[in-house]
RNA sequence: GGGCGCUUAGCUCAGCUGGUAGAGCACCGCCCUUACAAGGCGGUGGCCGCAGGUUCGAGUCCUGCAGCGCCCA
């Protein structure tokens, strides 16, 4: 792409660059710099492509790693992947379900094998697309949470925690996915309310030939099935219909049994009937219920789900799916008139997060880890202020579960994932948890060891990952320089997850806080607010995006959209806008360049032009607005800040009126306006270099020669830190650009064709005219008048357009321009919001409390603006009344 | 049931420590002015969800209410 070429061609330009970043070993952490920066990115699960979030999460990542880069800092932005045990697993046995293979056709061994197939695919195209996004990560220290490193600590910790009695293994209740064959943890389940129904039973009272209400319960429930398993009816021990049949036997409906009517405080005697059936092996209350009243656990499920064949089953049940069972039950309660009545009734569902399956609660051995003590340390840090969340109110978030937290169910029963490294012996009881592989037993000395079939939860391994990639437990030297991370980026969905473990393992394990910092971004959903997700079909992929708008225009729309606390809604025109916004540059560079001459960018030059003055200040402010923004994490006022400033001040006013300068002068003064020019376009290319690096590298080249690198050079020119003042210089370039935006105002609202130039009539006092002669000029050109008169302070000029300014009275000679009537209705107009404005600020200076208890620079300044208002709308009066006499 | 967040221009959203509201898109004029029509210049458009309170002053702080969304149980 050569620069004369006149529109941004992002295409040309992004895959040059990467080349030349990669080549250099620009994104490897610089040896000889004593300051240190890191960031661990989210590794992205191998089950596919990137979306848009990770494109926004890695777009802030990146923003803060080239900013402390360029910043003279050592930085480390590590790379990685994440195995995402059930997701892939899944992934990969879709794919072969749709070729007519199912898992275990294959058998354990050839099934991972595909999975490592399948993840070298994924993962190769997930480094293409960061590659295309232009995130700097060090391609040099990939990993991924299956590499060696991991394996081995993800065993260290497990053996650590196993022998401090904080990993253990027990029979309960847990969250069964009967899809998957899998236990999963409560933050896989996903509770939503879905219509169901409340089928009232009758439930006989054994052995008693009584009448009336005495002969039966009456029981509400939404799981009939689950009556197979019912080891009690349970009431209010006050509710006072029912107290007199605590301890009594009922006929259990169609299981030829009896369970006994226990009272217990967990039943609400509004809801429902206030008799509840309790299934111990298959509710989580009714567990608890059962364990306080020694009820028996009767599972009546198979890991499908399907009814089991236990001695206490009636036969023609066993081998029903569960919702099969349902059905048989329901008809032969009916059957029986045991079915009182069926009520609609919406309640809340579980599913797995990944199967969409319906939740079982199930009793099987699972290993937990005990979390409370690795718990209280982790709720110290954020206490503490070690580790501090951006925005803070995620930190409540974050105590409340902290706070409530329950042990994690580690083990899955899968087959993708960290084999848990504990064997067991076929001789005694005897369980042997070790680093390395197994082969006898540790208690009687036994061969007979099997090791245990099951793996672990995904996040155990990536709860490890900060200090997992930085080759823990060796002491290396990468730990030392780059551990605790800096920050850490991601979004609110996985505190529990994710952030939440990171914090507990890192300090059990490195009694150091994993991150500093916890950047909490938004959601990304589409532009009508929806969730993003391949079902709908509404996801906005970013490689498209590239490919239609550029990397650096999809990179600066996220960084302006990301605003902290509320969901991202991503419009495609804001990413097309913000193309054009590349374009401008693009083009402001080109001018530039084509009108250089021999200068080159100089921030030690101090000139002496007001207009370059005022665009160096203007640049200085944003310089340290921006600089503030990404120290807040305030990725949108930043790019707000540069967009403002690159388009509406330096694009829109200095390259326009520097023409003059380039256009005129000769010498020293188109010298200085060279200089500036380029110092100017040099200072802000660094600036936004991390939001848009492509095209900034490739001008910066452009201003600087092809060996140049903008990637590793300074952030930050230093102009104006040798405290150059500017004021007066910006407050004259002020006087003209109100001038101009007062005669172009006019001209606007007049119509009048912008290449036409007019003459004009100024009024202003000798001492004014003195400071705007200096601009004369520039404010011929900017306003296109083809001659410009001073007048008087107190001159009128008849016929004339006027625009009062607060020391400034501007006349357009109306000849040829408009008519008067048009400028009759132009000032009645301005008249009534002058009027509106004045009659504000006088009814505040009014108030003596005001004028008493305000800061003295308010109160000034609300006087200033009165007079100001006051003065302009006397010309403005006086301007009507000379049209009207007319 | 508990907790959190949101409600600002037609649409999508900014507005950090209270000083009288901004951007992009859309819309309406005038322009192909030698960097850029992916552009320039000008303009229309808002009782800042509702009701109270604190304050000289509230979009901003406090309380209550309503609607929407999310998390946890």
């Amino acid at each position: 792409m050569s620069i004369l070429d006149t529109s941004y061609n992002p295409q040309a330009m992004e895959p040059e660059k990467n080349e030349q970043w990669l080549n250099s070993d620009a994104f490897k952490p610089k040896e000889d710099a004593t300051e240190h920066y890191s960031i661990t990115l989210p590794p992205p699960n191998v089950t596919g492509s990137l979306h848009m979030g990770h494109a926004f999460s890695g777009t802030i990542q990146d923003i803060l790693i080239r900013w402390q880069r360029m910043k003279g800092k050592s930085v480390l932005w590590q790379l990685g992947l994440d195995h995402a045990g059930i997701a892939t697993q899944m992934v990969v046995e879709r794919q072969l379900n749709a070729q007519g293979v199912h898992r275990r056709d294959l058998g354990r061994e050839a099934f991972i094998e595909k999975v490592w197939d399948w993840k070298a695919e994924s993962g190769g195209m997930i480094l293409g697309q960061m590659q295309r996004l232009g995130f700097s990560l060090d391609w040099s220290r990939e990993r991924f949470t299956m590499d060696e490193n991991s394996s081995n600590a993800v065993r260290k910790v497990f053996v650590r925690l196993f022998e401090e009695g904080l990993i253990y293994r027990g029979k309960r209740l847990v969250n069964w996915d009967p899809v998957l064959e899998t236990a999963v943890s409560d933050l896989e389940v996903v509770h939503e309310e879905e219509a169901g129904h409340f089928w009232h039973i009758q439930y006989p009272a054994a052995g008693v030939n009584a009448t009336g209400s005495d002969n039966h319960v009456i029981v509400a429930t939404t799981r009939p099935e689950t009556l197979l398993g019912d080891g009690a009816v349970a009431v209010h021990p006050d509710d006072e219909r029912y107290k007199h049949l605590i301890g009594k036997e009922l006929m259990l409906p169609l299981c030829n049994r009896t369970i006994p009517v226990i009272a217990d405080d967990y039943v609400d005697p509004e809801f429902g009937t206030g008799c509840v059936k309790i299934t111990p092996a298959h509710d989580f209350n009714d567990y608890e219920v059962g364990k306080r009243h020694n009820l028996p656990m009767r599972n009546i499920f198979t890991n499908t789900a399907h009814i089991n064949n236990e001695y206490f089953i009636p036969e023609q049940y066993i081998g029903l799916d569960r919702y099969e069972a349902r059905e048989h039950i329901i008809a032969d309660l009916e059957a029986e008139g045991l079915l009182y009545k069926v009520e609609e009734h919406a309640h809340k569902v579980g599913r797995g997060d990944r199967s969409h399956a319906v939740i079982e609660p199930y009793l099987t051995d699972q290993w937990y880890v005990a979390i409370q003590d690795l718990a209280d340390p982790a709720i110290k840090a954020v206490e503490d202020g070690d580790i501090r969340f951006v925005p803070q109110h995620w930190e409540k978030t974050y105590f409340e579960w902290m706070r409530n937290i329950q042990d994690w169910c580690i083990s899955r029963q899968l087959w993708w994932g960290h084999r848990i490294p504990a064997w067991y012996c076929a001789n005694c009881d005897h369980i042997t948890v070790s680093m390395n592989n197994v082969d006898c037993c540790g208690g009687c000395g036994s061969k007979s060891v099997r090791q245990d079939d099951d793996v672990l939860d995904t996040w155990f391994s990536s709860g490890l990952w900060p200090f997992s990639t930085l080759d823990w437990p060796t002491n290396s030297a990468e730990m030392e320089k780059f551990y605790s991370t800096n920050v850490l980026v991601t979004g609110f969905d996985i505190i529990f997850f994710w952030v939440a473990r990171m914090i507990m393992m890192g300090k059990k394990f490195t009694d150091k806080v994993p991150f500093k910092d916890v950047y909490i971004h938004a959601l990304i959903r589409d532009a009508q607010g929806q969730k993003m997700s391949k079902s709908k079909g509404n996801v906005v992929d970013p490689l498209e995006m590239i490919d239609l708008y550029g990397a650096d225009a999809l990179r600066f729309t996220l960084a302006h959209m990301a605003t902290p606390g509320r969901d991202v809604k991503l419009d495609i025109k804001r990413i097309e806008s913000n193309r054009n916004f590349m374009n401008k540059i693009w083009n402001a560079a080109r001018f530039v360049f084509m009108n250089r001459g021999d200068a080159k960018p100089d921030a030690s030059i101090v000139p002496t032009n007001d207009v370059n003055r005022w665009v160096l200040s203007e640049f200085h402010a944003t310089t340290l607005d921006v600089e503030k923004a990404l120290q807040e994490y305030r990725f949108n006022e930043a790019a707000g800040s540069l967009y403002n400033f690159i388009w509406g001040s330096y694009c829109d006013w200095y390259v326009e009126a520097a023409k003059v300068s380039l256009y005129k002068d000769e010498g020293a003064a188109k010298l200085e306006t060279q200089i500036v020019m380029l110092t100017v376009l040099d200072g802000w290319l660094r600036l936004l270099h991390p939001i848009c690096p492509f095209i900034t590298e490739t001008l910066f080249q452009e201003l600087h020669g092809k060996d140049a690198r903008l990637v590793t050079d300074d952030w930050n020119i230093g102009y104006a830190d040798a405290n150059v003042d500017h004021d007066e210089a910006s407050s004259r370039m002020h006087r003209v650009m109100d001038l101009v935006n007062a005669i172009r105002s006019i001209r606007g609202e007049m119509n009048v064709s912008p290449g036409k130039k007019i003459e004009a009539h100024i009024a202003v006092s000798e001492v004014v005219r003195s400071e705007l002669e200096g601009q004369q000029r520039v404010l011929m050109s900017l306003a296109k008048l083809e001659s410009l008169t001073w007048l008087p302070a107190d001159a009128e000029v008849e016929k004339a357009a006027v625009a009062p300014l607060a020391d400034a009275k501007v006349f357009l000679p109306l000849a040829g321009l408009v008519n008067v009537d048009e400028e009759l209705a132009r000032i009645e107009k301005n008249i009534t919001k002058t009027t509106k404005d004045v009659d504000g600020l006088k009814g505040r200076l009014s108030n003596p409390k005001f004028v008493d208890s305000a800061p003295k620079a308010i109160v000034a300044k609300v006087r200033d603006d009165l007079a100001a208002g006051e003065r302009k709308l006397s010309e403005l009066e006086i301007a009507q009344s000379k049209l009207q006499s007319l």
